[in-house]
DNA sequence: CGATTAATTCAATGATCATTGAATTTCGAA
DNA sequence: TTCGAAATTCAATGATCATTGAATTAATCG
């Protein structure tokens, strides 16, 4: 069963489950809203707009904002609302902001989101990691 | 008891209880996220932007999106995210857009949110008023 | 293989949300 | 003063949400 062609097996190289992106047509602005008021999952939305280093972006770095399980709950949210893509890489997971789709979608939205979230100081920060002994 | 100044006074002119506005300074981007999580509220924010005569900012030009009393909730819900004013006259009422206080505190947010939602095809309009017979 | 690490899933909890309908308030007009 | 229009408040409902902790899966490394 489950009879796999080619590129369905690329979508499960080194994953579980096939993870769930929805087509950025299909995504309404009330579900970008709605995923977006949290301030967790605004907290997640900041580093991720300025991790340059593939590290960062990593979801076990973020475990300064949550528990593991429920950041796994905030992760699923961001990326069923279409904010968000994970990439599978053996044990672990990878973030990224959508930002060609939001912003073909939603033009100037994810910036001024983004903008906004920052100046937040309410909002929860991933800590820096500690630098490696030099 | 209540001993009102002048001050007082005037925001009570005309009203029954005074309708409380929160500081935009003391909004959160969260709150405002949240706000917009809705529909029916997007809706609202759609009908209010570009709502140039004042009779389509009157509450009662919204009766076709939900009953009186839905509305009532989500007109509360947008004035508490200091999303939008609300001010009475007589038995009537009023909505604006707080533009000026949102674009100085989340610039190019309230712009962007607009016109993701006026593109938003499955979100509920406000019929235009039927004209009167001339 | 067994242990470890990364992350998810699941069930349970309390909190908040959207909706309804009935009762109430307020104002203005007859 | 009584009536009607405009709008809110209140209590009740079911749905969804955020959170917790335990169990589970999957990949890697010894």
């Amino acid at each position: 069963m489950l009879n796999l062609v080619r590129s369905d097996a690329i979508a499960y190289l080194g994953g579980m489950k096939p993870l769930f992106h929805p087509d950025i047509d299909d995504v309404a602005p009330a579900d970008i809203f709605a995923a977006l008021a949290d301030p967790i999952r605004l907290g997640i939305l900041v580093a991720l707009s300025d991790a340059t280093e593939m590290d960062k972006a990593r979801c076990s770095n973020f475990v300064g904002l949550a528990s593991p399980s429920l950041l796994s709950y905030h992760f699923a949210k961001l990326r069923e609302a279409g904010i968000t893509h994970m990439r599978v890489e053996g044990t672990s997971r990878y973030l990224s902001i959508r930002r060609a789709d939001l912003d073909r979608r939603f033009p100037g939205l994810l910036d001024s989101v983004i903008e906004a979230a920052q100046r937040d100081p309410s909002l929860p920060r991933v800590p820096e990691p500690a630098q490696a002994k030099g």
